[in-house]
DNA sequence: CCAATTATAGATATTATAAATCTATTATAT
DNA sequence: ATATAATAGATTTATAATATCTATAATTGG
């Protein structure tokens, strides 16, 4: 029951391209990796999640880097969990006898609620 | 992201002990596992921590076995999460710049949903 | 008291998954 | 051609969940 650390490296990656250059500047994952104090190996790994997303995108070679997408304001936090971790199931039911069992159902509610808590911020309300 | 299974079990095997007998009835922990599918050993050191946060009570020896307390109508499945396994928070941040931050506020904001729901649900709305 | 039954505690083992590193490769600008 | 930068794949490390094993303590009934 936890968020994963690459969605939190992820999400601060974000943020802070978001705070230097908006969508203008190519940013390489130097940058972004002393700005976290992560790996440049680990979190290009992880930004590539969300390029293969098309959240953002990258180029190689000299002056290259990452950079915001055109559309990045309307991306929602839970679109980032899922370019990275996928979609989760909150439980898993050993043994599940079927769809009218009330355990079941109260977590999926519980899982619905999560969800559409972090569907509705936006990047951009995080800026704010 | 994930509820643990050992809660899982713990759920199930009150909805089976509220199932059987209410509260009258001591139910060893071989009936349970049995209808469980699951070591007895196991099952035993998860109930026990429901035992220590005091929904069921327990009795060794002979006729002995696990017992639902008189409250369990207004248990709810946060309380059985947490007895498993502890207050967890859903997200880990890794950098922390304090209070005011949005992606924290989010991540809380989630995690207060989501934890109203399970408080909501008593153990006696899930037999309904 | 004795034997059978049952929960509990603690140590340990197993499995699964996330986190991180390493190496090699591909792409791009100058 | 060289330096720069992302990507892919293999591998390692770390961590936590899951499960088992063994020994101990408590209770019942004879
Ligand atoms: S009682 Fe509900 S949650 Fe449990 S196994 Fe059956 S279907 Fe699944
Ligand atoms: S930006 Fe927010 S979530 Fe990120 S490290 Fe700072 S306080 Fe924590």
């Amino acid at each position: 029951m936890k968020f994963s650390k690459a969605t939190d490296y992820a999400l601060h990656a974000l943020m802070y391209m978001i705070h230097r250059d908006g969508e203008t500047t190519k940013i390489p994952v130097q940058d972004l990796s002393l700005a976290l104090n992560v790996s440049t190996t680990y979190l290009s790994k992880v930004l590539t999640r969300i390029v293969k997303a098309n959240y953002i995108s990258s180029t190689s070679g000299a002056k290259g880097g990452y950079r915001l997408q055109q559309n990045w304001e309307n991306v929602s936090v839970y679109d980032i969990v899922v370019a990275i971790d996928g979609v989760q199931t909150l439980f898993e039911d050993s043994f599940d006898h079927g769809e009218e069992c009330r355990i079941q159902a109260t977590m999926m509610e519980a899982q619905e609620n999560l969800i559409n808590t972090l569907k509705n911020k936006k990047l951009k309300d995080l800026t704010v």
